[in-house]
Formats: structure tokens, sequence, C-alpha cells
DNA sequence: CAACCGTGGCG
DNA sequence: TCGCCAAGGTT
């Protein structure tokens, strides 16, 4: 029985997360739970730990943070990345309080409705916060599951069978702790190389593990090369302040303060795009950067005591830096503009 | 369906 | 050093 030796095993092994109710508690709070599984979507528990205490102490309830200003959430979730989950975040939390009275909806369908909250997010908030029994499915279900049934199908072809091999050892009661279960085996145990099979609950249920490779489940897609991608990043610097732009909501670092930068090309470019007209200075200095899809090498530029700048911006102490909510990619050039 | 969207840690 | 990977969602 595999729900049942599973849920055994996590009764003893489960680990201890702030996000999780007490162990003998039912006191599982949905607002905590949603905002723990949205900083979690690609995100490891290690950096999401810190994050998730600050901002349930900064905003307590689904109602504060409704109310919260786009700058300040945006600049709280500096550093997390995948910067749509913080605009979805906030649009999410007054959609509850405007449209729901401040009670997240608690059946699956209702959570799917709203924003940022797909299949996996609405199934887990069901089953961990509402005890529905869903299907959670996320990354580490995916391998568990592919492992316990040998579905050898590449992904994403093996998604509707994995989908439906879930389905088939879902329990109804403890769905919850059944999704967070699979969740903790596939982060400790049937890990994506070397799996600790010797220490699997359900080893003996394990079609993988009788086929001697387990570890070969599933299949990888293949993935496409990084192409590399050059731009200019301008220090602008006026009487201890530098100009910090906002970038425009959609698209990559949507919504996030940043440093002005030009538009992106294949080879490195000179100084098109300046937000002003200047004495620039090409430092030398260059800051390399790994997105999910590419690879990004930004020239700094440099230059003080400039004309008003062109466009919407704004002068930011230097000194105060660190609170300004930049993007790591611009932490990063900051730090080096300071001191070029 | 596939492209797009961040970051840090680990082997 | 570098590729892999993580409690995915949106378009």
């Amino acid at each position: 029985m595999i729900a049942a030796d599973l849920l055994a095993w996590y009764d003893r092994h489960a680990r201890v997360l702030p996000w999780r109710a007490p162990p003998g508690s039912n006191a599982a709070d949905p607002y905590a739970v949603w905002l723990s599984e949205v900083m979690l979507q690609q995100t490891s528990v290690a950096t999401v730990r810190p994050r998730f205490a600050e901002f349930l102490e900064r905003w307590p309830s689904v109602e504060a943070l409704a109310a919260a200003a786009d700058a300040d959430l945006m600049a709280a979730w500096a550093g997390l990345g995948y910067y749509a989950r913080a605009r979805n975040l906030l649009a999410c939390a007054r959609a509850v309080v405007r449209e729901h009275g401040g009670r997240f909806p608690d059946t699956e369908a209702g959570l799917r409705t709203l924003p940022g909250v797909g299949d996996y997010t609405a199934a887990a908030v069901a089953a961990i916060a509402f005890g529905r029994r869903a299907v959670v499915v996320d990354a580490n279900v995916e391998r568990v599951v592919a492992r316990l049934f040998a579905i050898a199908q590449p992904l994403p072809a093996a998604r509707p069978p994995i989908r439906a091999a879930a389905e088939t050892i879902t329990p109804e009661a403890r769905a919850g702790d059944f999704a967070q279960a699979m969740m903790d085996l596939g982060s400790g145990v049937c890990t994506p190389r070397a799996p600790k099979c010797l220490l699997c609950p359900l080893r003996g249920d394990c079609a993988g593990f009788a086929s001697g490779t387990p570890e070969t489940f599933p299949a990888p897609k293949t993935k496409a090369a990084k192409p590399q991608r050059h731009g200019t990043v301008f220090w602008l610097e006026r009487n201890g302040a530098v100009w910090l732009v906002r970038r425009p909501d959609k698209g990559l670092l949507g919504g996030m303060r940043a440093l002005p930068t030009g538009a992106w090309s294949d080879a490195p470019p000179a100084l098109a795009g300046a937000p002003a007209d200047a004495a620039w200075r090409m430092t030398g200095v260059r800051v390399d950067h790994v997105f999910t899809h590419f690879r990004l090498q930004l020239a700094l530029a440099k230059a003080v005591e400039p004309s008003q700048p062109d466009g919407e911006g704004e002068w930011w102490p230097i000194a105060e830096l660190d609170k300004a909510g930049l993007p790591t990619v611009f932490a990063k050039a900051a730090r080096q503009g300071n001191e070029a």
C-alpha cells in the first residue's frame, strides 16, 4: 500500500518547515500555504525559508498584502527571480480581498482562477490548506511516480501517464500530507541523481528500483543552448545619488527597479541608449549574468554631473542602494559601477 | 506545444 | 568551471 507506507514514513521523517502546520495540528493557514507555494515555484527551500519569514512578518494577512504598494512588494521580492510571480502575488491578494471577501477559495477549481495559481499550486493549496483530495504533481512527484511505475517516455510526453499513475496512488484522507510526503521523498531520497533507494519506504513497490536503473527515469528533455547577448549598463551619478529607472511590466525583470541599459544585441555595443547627454566613459568593466534562456554580458559606462536625464526615473542615494530592490544582475552592476 | 521568465547551490 | 536542477505559470 503505497500511500500508507509513505504516510508512515512521513510521520517519522517530515521536514520541519515554517509554512507547515506544527505536527499534530490541522491549523494550516491558507494565506501562509499559498504564499509559500508561490515562493517555492522553481525556487529552493533554502532560498525561500528566510524570505518567507520576512514576508509573513511584514504582511501577516492577505488583507495586509493586498494593501501593499506595488513598489514595496516588488522591492521585497528582489533577488527571488521570476518577477511575474510578484506581480501575480499582488493581483491575487487583491482579488481574494475584493472578490472573495478575504478568504481563499477552498476548491481546486476556485483557486485555479486566481492570478499566478496554476494546476500545481491550486492542487497543493486545496490539499494542504483545505484537506481536499487533489492530485498534486510537481517536478518531485513526476520523478517519484516515473520511477515507481517505470514510465520510460521522455518529458513532456510522459506527463499524461505520470498524472494518471499519480491519480491511482493519491489517498482520500491526508491528501495534503501525502503531497508533501511525495515532495520530501523526491527532495531527499528519490533524488535526480544517485537516488538513495536503500532508505526508501516504497522500494518494495518500485518498478524503477526493480529495473536496476531507477536513476534513468524519467528520461530528460533535451535542452537548447543558451545564446550569448551583449548590452551596455549606465551608471549615472550626481551628488551621491545614482539614476534608477523602472523596467516595463512585461518581459525580463518586468516591473523591477533597474539601472538604465541600451538595447541588447549579438555583439558588444557602444553607447546607444544612454539615458542622458554626459561625458560617458567606458570603464572596461564587464558584468556577466546567466538567465534561464540566454547569457548576458553588460559593458559598464559611467558618467557624473550630467544634464537632466531623459524619461522617467529617480535619483537614488548610493549609500542606500541595498534598499532599492535591484534584481541580482543590476545589484552586481551597481556594486561594480560604484567602484569603477 | 514551445518559448519565455531568475537565481543560487551543488556535483 | 559549468551544466543541472528547483514545491511552475503565462502566452
